[in-house]
Order: C-alpha cells, then sequence, then structure tokens
DNA sequence: CCAGATGCAAGAGCACTGCTCTCGTTTGTG
DNA sequence: CACAAACGAGAGCAGTGCTCTTGCATCTGG
C-alpha cells in the first residue's frame, strides 16, 4: 500500500482529511449544506482557512466528498437492514430497507437533502458519486432477484408503450430481471425517495400525522406493485 | 384598495417590488438559489443595494416571495391543465394534470428545486406560503372528488392501523372524501413528486432514458391506486 | 398653501465568505 | 547530505448580506 509505503506523511493527510470531513459533517448537521464554510471549519481545527485547500480544492470538492459519504452510510444502512432480514420474505424484506432508509433520512436530516434534496454544486453529479449512489438501489434489486429465484416474483403486467425502454433498463441495470419488473422497481424507488423527501422538507406537515404507518403501507404497495408476492 | 388610495407612491413601490422578483427570478433560472445574490439584482436594477432592504427585510425574505409565486405558477398550470381535460374520464384527467406539473418542472428546474428541493432558508416554511402550496394538491381532491359523485371511483382497501390518521386526514383535508381514498392520494401526491425530482435532480441519468413515458404509466398506476377508474 | 412627517435612495462600512499567492518551514527521498 | 516536494500561515482580493447615517422627494394635516 502506498499510505505505508509513503509513511507517516501519508498517514498524517489521511487523519487531516477525515478530521476535516468530520468536523465539516458536523457543522452540516448543525447548519446545513448552505451554510458550511471553510473558514468555520478551519477555525474549528485551529488551523489557517488556506491550508484547507491543500486537502480540497474547493468547497465543492468538500461537499462532494461529503456526499459520497452520505450515500455510502446510507447503502450501508440498507445492507445492513436487508441482512437482519434473510429468512423473511421478500415483501417484508422490501419493507424493512425501506424502513431502514426512512430511518437513516429521520436520523441525517441535512446529509439525506444533501444527495436527494436540489444539487447544490453548480449542476452536474460528479461521476465518482456514482457507485456509492448506486448501492441503497442494488439492495431492491437484490431483492427482486432472490424473489426471482425462489419463485416469489409474479410479473407485473406492462404497457406495451413502455417494453421497449424497460428492455434498455433492465440490460443495463439487472439484465437476469424480467424488464417488467425493472421498469416498476424504477418507478417504486424514485417513488420511495418521494415519499421520504417529502416527510423530511416539511411537506406532510400538518397533513400527514402518523407518518411511519402512512410509509409502511406505501412500502408495502410499492413491494407488490414490483411484484414480489408472500 | 389601498394601492389606489395612497396613490403613486404605492403604484411605484408595487411596480419597483415586482421588478426586484421579476429579475431575482431571472437570476434564479440561470444560477440557481444558492447563487441568487440581492447586490447582483440591485446591480442589474440600476440600483444601491441597500434600497433593496426597503422592499424585502432579508435575502430570505426574497426568496419565500420568489417560493410562493413558483407555488402558485406550479398550481395554476395544474389547474389549467384540468381545465383542458373536462370531459376527459378521472384517470385521464388526472395523468393530465401529473402531466402538467412535470412540463412546469421541467420548464422551471430552479424554481422546482425551489420548493420541493431541501428547503433552503433557515427550516421552517414559513406559514404564508401555505396556501399557494396546497393549489396542487387541491386539484388532484378536485378529481377525487368529481370521480365520487360521478360513481368512478372504487374505494380502495385500507388496512386496519391506517384507519385512524386516514379518518383524520380526510377530516383536515377532504371531509366529503372516503378516508380510504384520502391516504392512498395523499401517498400518491409524495410520490408523483419524487418521480419529477428524481428527473429533474438526475437520479435517472443514465438509468431512465424515456422519461416521459415511465412518469405516464406510474401517473397511471397512482390513479388508479386512488381508486379512480375508467 | 406650506411646514412637518414619512418614504425612499444612496453611500460608507462591518463582518463574513471562497479562493489565490507568497513565503518560510518541515519532511521524506535520491 | 542536499534537494525537491509537501505543508502551514499570513496577507490580500473580490464578493456577499446587512446596518446605519445622510440627504432628497413626496405625501399630508393644519
Amino acid at each position: 500500500m502506498s499510505s505505508t509505503a509513503h509513511g507517516a506523511r501519508a498517514r498524517a493527510r489521511a487523519e487531516v482529511t477525515t478530521a476535516i470531513k468530520d468536523t465539516a459533517r458536523g457543522q452540516l448537521a448543525q447548519e446545513g449544506a448552505a451554510k458550511l464554510s471553510l473558514r468555520a471549519v478551519a477555525r474549528e481545527l485551529g488551523m489557517a482557512s488556506s491550508a484547507l485547500y491543500r486537502y480540497f480544492p474547493s468547497r465543492d470538492d468538500l461537499l462532494t466528498a461529503l456526499i459520497i459519504d452520505a450515500y455510502d452510510a446510507l447503502g450501508e444502512a440498507a445492507e445492513a437492514a436487508h441482512d437482519a432480514a434473510t429468512g423473511a420474505g421478500p415483501v417484508l424484506r422490501w419493507v424493512r430497507v425501506c424502513e431502514a432508509v426512512r430511518d437513516w433520512a429521520l436520523a441525517h436530516p441535512h446529509e439525506y437533502a444533501l444527495i436527494y434534496g436540489s444539487p447544490v454544486p453548480g449542476y452536474a453529479a460528479p461521476q465518482d458519486t456514482v457507485p456509492a449512489a448506486s448501492r441503497v438501489g442494488r439492495v431492491f434489486i437484490g431483492i427482486a432477484r432472490a424473489a426471482l429465484r425462489e419463485a416469489e416474483l409474479a410479473e407485473p403486467a406492462l404497457p406495451a408503450e413502455l417494453r421497449d425502454e424497460a428492455a434498455r433498463m433492465a440490460a443495463d441495470v439487472a439484465p437476469d430481471l424480467p424488464p417488467a419488473v425493472v421498469a416498476p422497481l424504477v418507478a417504486a424507488w424514485a417513488q420511495l425517495f418521494g415519499l421520504i423527501s417529502f416527510e423530511l422538507f416539511g411537506h406532510f406537515h400538518r397533513v400527514v400525522e402518523d407518518r411511519a404507518a402512512m410509509f409502511r403501507h406505501a412500502a408495502d404497495r410499492l413491494a407488490r406493485g414490483v411484484g414480489l408476492t408472500v
């Protein structure tokens, strides 16, 4: 490893880097992404603000680092929930993963807003966020895959006008799954985050009270819409 | 009206106010909410930045004014689409309104991000945004109401654990609709914006290509999930 | 009809931001 | 051991939101 080969230098660099990310994450949790200030981070760390630019070339680069970490943390939460639900039926596993995603979002609202709210830096999401961002999606695909293997998946009806697009998506994303499953799966994926975003961003204020129950029910219906049974 | 009673003074004030909002909206469309700068707006209008504070006490107040306008514009687009679809069945009317919402969002991405992305100012949405924000929702409620009147609404099944919450929501939001309709309606409302947000914020990049078809299909399924028929 | 109150625009200024450049110092390596 | 690379600190630039004061235009009560 170059980290050990180059010795103490690289080690110190890695430590400072994570220290910066940690205090930045702290400020993010308190004030939100808009208020995150490089100078404030440097101040809290007792270093000059200019020194920080040795580690992150710009504020947006710090933010994208935090974005990747957030995607990874959320993906890990989803995977953990899935692992904890082995043995259960596919619908229940699906619902459990959905609830884990929601729980993580409620526990880390600003980090969630960072990745599923309006894109803050420039406009285009950097390419290196892609693998981390796809982790949650892969969990859902995995559930559908297992259900298919265990014959617990009833292929939903798919209108003719969507057949080509569904085949394209399936080829790109999960070639072993029937297109008629991939299409509603992707839609369900987006709709799931719609529910969470509405709750988190206050659109359910004075509308929905028992949000956990509403969410569980919606997640259940999404699972069945994908074709999961039992 | 006090605007005519107080004469030219109030008239000039209203003109300057809308001029500020208009150029601010222009900057918003180009650079996004994060980059919106009071000084830049003042510069473009040829006035001192301090003069702007006579019209909006703070940057966040300007933003909330733009938020209300955006909610109203979106609501108007939804209502117009609904009016243009009179005579069609409830499902088709629902889909048309959904597509109108999506079209507006695609045409005004930054304004959409302002109202349905991460909340930018502080955290709590000011109370005066509520009436404007509920306009789109009212359109959907109106469709369900009309469908109920015309006997084109099949009450969906509702699990027992959701019965109380659904009754509460119905009483608050649409007392004349059956709770078993209101609950999935609210969920569909959030899921609809999940689809739009994912498309607009780039989460469908390299995943969904024919987004219009995907959206139309999802909207159709949401309509049927609410109980609309025909 | 005209004095005084009120609304308004402009400028200076404060504290803050992201970011760049330069200048010593430290540290790892040929 | 010398040299190059990495590093930290400071000054400085352009920009921001926002406040305060000053002077001018406008509306209004006597």
